[in-house]
RNA sequence: GGUGGCGUAGUUCAGUUGGUUAGAAUGCCGGCCUGUCACGCCGGAGGUCGCGAGUUCGAGUCUCGUCGUCACCGCCA
């Protein structure tokens, strides 16, 4: 037997017991005749003492102990001369009778501690020494009660808990597929899913009627903080359900792990259009814990001579509360800001709502104060405000508002860590445009369903139709998405020729699963959580590197073990593989 | 594919207008220390200033390139 106890539970009631103790070496405190070390698992960390009756030998091993050694002790429990409040088992010590060296360390490259030295790129490369933190660990331990959460919730409702396949075909819609080759079948790839979407789909035929699975799923894209190559799913579907069935149920999942997880209670989740989502969020993931609605003040500013606003097809402002004190360089870092190129708005009209009833504007040369206050009227401004506002192109100004609005939500401190607020936002575009290869894509996914009574608007109108889709935004972050499928060989006929696809070449591509839907397809609908993103969410963190054990950097590398790497020769031959050109 | 930030001791950082021998804290090593818990005190070692060119009498500092890393835009049905 390694341990009779964890280094966390210890407690007085203890004392007098006899006791093995293993773990890490967290800090030797030499005073001299006497020595104290602080030893750590992942429960807690227990002080042990040597002291004069401590036997020469023990001395001697404790000579030679240094940070993050694995140790055994074996020792009597006993109480404190001097407490420490600050640890649960601050109130006693082991006196060490026995010590052995189970594994010596090297002097880590940081400290394993919660205000470690280390920097980012340190502590991923030696992430196993990082995950030993209070800090990191605790992430996981997160995420892990979580998955737990949503297993029981689920089970509990029936959905059966189902595995698809990780070598599966490649498909030309979406993002880029990461591709594997196939060493038996020479010349042919196998693709890792970017989502078990056909086979969750091929499941409701085969009569699942509830599924779900914490699944992997892989996307070939650039990244981000919250964007890993490979990443979690809670991945759903439903069969005989229509949308507010989905809705319901998932709302009551998300409202089950914040209770269970962190005793919070979450309102009722609002259920926002897409096109208001737009028009008064700027955004299609919006951040409802503040007001400060999008405007358009295209009406009212346009024709009174100011040639940037009379040009513009768009004209909308937002207004923020008790900013109208803001200083010329305050105005003009906001001016900067909305002018990177990331934002890329032209410039920033500003009027300032002094409390006086007063207004004050960067374009007063063109405006009488009536037209101003016709400005604050549609903005809700009052005495004390600041209205911001931005022209140009109707999207684009719209998106730099919406931008614009969280940078000052940031900045007024009302985006904060632990209030959460959900909402369903639907009724998503069926279609995309893209003006590149001059065709529609499919928003969500080529079998998301239109709303029935847009769909005699596919042929003439086919930007306009509306999709039976819907996300779960929380706090501006998208946590998932789903949507009523098409279970209809007719439908979905007509769908693939609006995104372009030949009869055969739909058929090449997806034939068993309009096979499949030949033999009785129930209708059905189903969602997909962003698992990384949620459990980063409820962690109050932006990064979801941070709640995975081993993620990859930006570039999609592991500086753990240096992957991707080049593989041999041979095996590039096994797999009738040739490099077309050497790399580096 | 693009924009920007960062790169100096094991680590986190400072380094003035381009100017003598590149500093601090922490960690590490040695010594002292009987109640520490961020122990304390004394001493010591530790540097390819990411790499490569260039400008200059002289580059950690300026320029260009390159590599690494982070954030963002494009991209991510």
């Amino acid at each position: 037997m390694y341990r009779t106890h964890t280094c966390g539970e210890l407690r007085p009631e203890n004392i007098g017991k006899e006791v093995i103790l293993a773990g890490w070496v967290q800090r030797v405190r030499d005073l001299g005749a006497m020595s104290f070390i602080d030893l750590r698992d992942r429960y807690g960390i227990t002080q042990l003492v040597a002291d004069e009756n401590t036997s020469e030998e023990v001395k001697k091993t404790l000579e030679e102990l240094g940070r993050e050694f694995v140790i055994q002790v074996t020792g009597t429990v006993r109480e404190r001369s001097s407490r420490n409040k600050n640890i649960p088992t601050g109130d006693i010590e082991i006196e060490i009778s026995g010590l052995k060296i189970l594994s010596p360390s090297a002097v880590p490259p940081f400290t394993i501690q919660d205000d470690t030295d280390g920097g980012d790129d340190l502590r991923m490369k030696y992430r196993y020494l990082d995950l030993r933190r209070n800090a990191v660990r605790k992430n996981l331990e997160l995420r892990a009660q979580m998955a737990h959460a949503v297993r029981s919730f689920l089970t509990a409702n029936d959905f059966i808990e189902t595995e698809t396949p990780v070598l599966i075909k490649s498909t030309p819609e979406g993002a880029r597929d990461f591709v594997v080759p196939s060493r038996m079948n020479p010349g042919e790839f196998y693709a890792l899913p970017q989502s078990p979407q056909i086979f969750k789909q091929l499941l409701m035929v085969a009569g699942f009627d509830k599924y779900f699975q914490i699944v992997k799923c892989f996307r070939d894209e650039d990244l981000r903080a919250d964007r890993q190559p490979e990443f979690t799913q809670i991945d759903c579907e439903m069969s005989f359900v229509e949308q507010e069935d989905v809705l319901n149920t998932f709302e009551g999942l998300t409202k089950y792990a914040f209770k269970e997880v962190l005793n919070v209670e979450v309102d009722n989740f609002p259920r926002m259009p897409y096109t208001t989502a737009m028009e008064k969020y700027g955004s299609d993931k919006p951040d409802i814990r503040f007001e400060m609605l999008l405007n358009d003040l295209t009406e009212q500013a346009k024709g009174k001579g100011f040639v940037v606003f009379d040009s513009a097809e768009y004209i909308g402002g937002v207004c923020a509360k008790g900013c109208a004190g803001y200083s010329r360089k305050q105005t003009d870092e906001l001016t900067n800001w909305v002018k990177r190129p990331q934002i890329g708005a032209k410039g920033l009209v500003y009027v300032k709502y002094n409390e006086d009833g007063s207004l004050k504007s960067s374009v007063d040369k063109f405006y009488s104060p009536e037209d101003l206050k016709a400005w604050a009227e549609k903005l809700q401004a009052e005495p004390g405000d600041l209205m911001l506002i931005l022209s140009g192109e109707k999207q684009p100004t719209i998106n730099a508002l919406g931008e614009l609005r969280l940078e000052m939500g940031n900045r007024l401190g009302l985006r904060k860590k632990g209030t959460f607020k959900p909402l369903w936002v639907i009724d998503f575009p069926l279609l995309e445009w893209d003006e590149e290869t001059k065709r529609f894509f499919a928003m969500h996914h080529p079998f998301t369903s239109p709303k029935p009574e847009d769909i005699s608007l596919l042929d003439s109108e086919p930007g306009k139709v509306r999709a039976n889709a819907y996300d779960l935004v929380i706090n501006g972050v998208e946590i998932g998405g789903g949507s009523v499928r098409i279970f209809d060989s007719e439908l979905q006929a007509k769908m693939f020729d609006i995104l372009g696809f030949t009869p055969e070449q739909a058929k090449a591509q997806f034939g068993f699963l309009m096979n499949a839907f030949k033999y009785g397809a129930p209708p059905h609908a189903g969602i997909a959580f962003g698992f990384d993103r949620l459990v980063s969410l409820f962690a109050g963190l932006d990064s979801i590197r941070d709640v995975i054990a081993f993620p990859k950097n930006n570039a999609g590398r592991d500086v753990m073990n240096d992957s991707p790497a080049p593989v041999s020769k041979e095996q590039l031959d096994e797999l009738h593989l040739q490099l077309v050109k050497k790399i580096k």
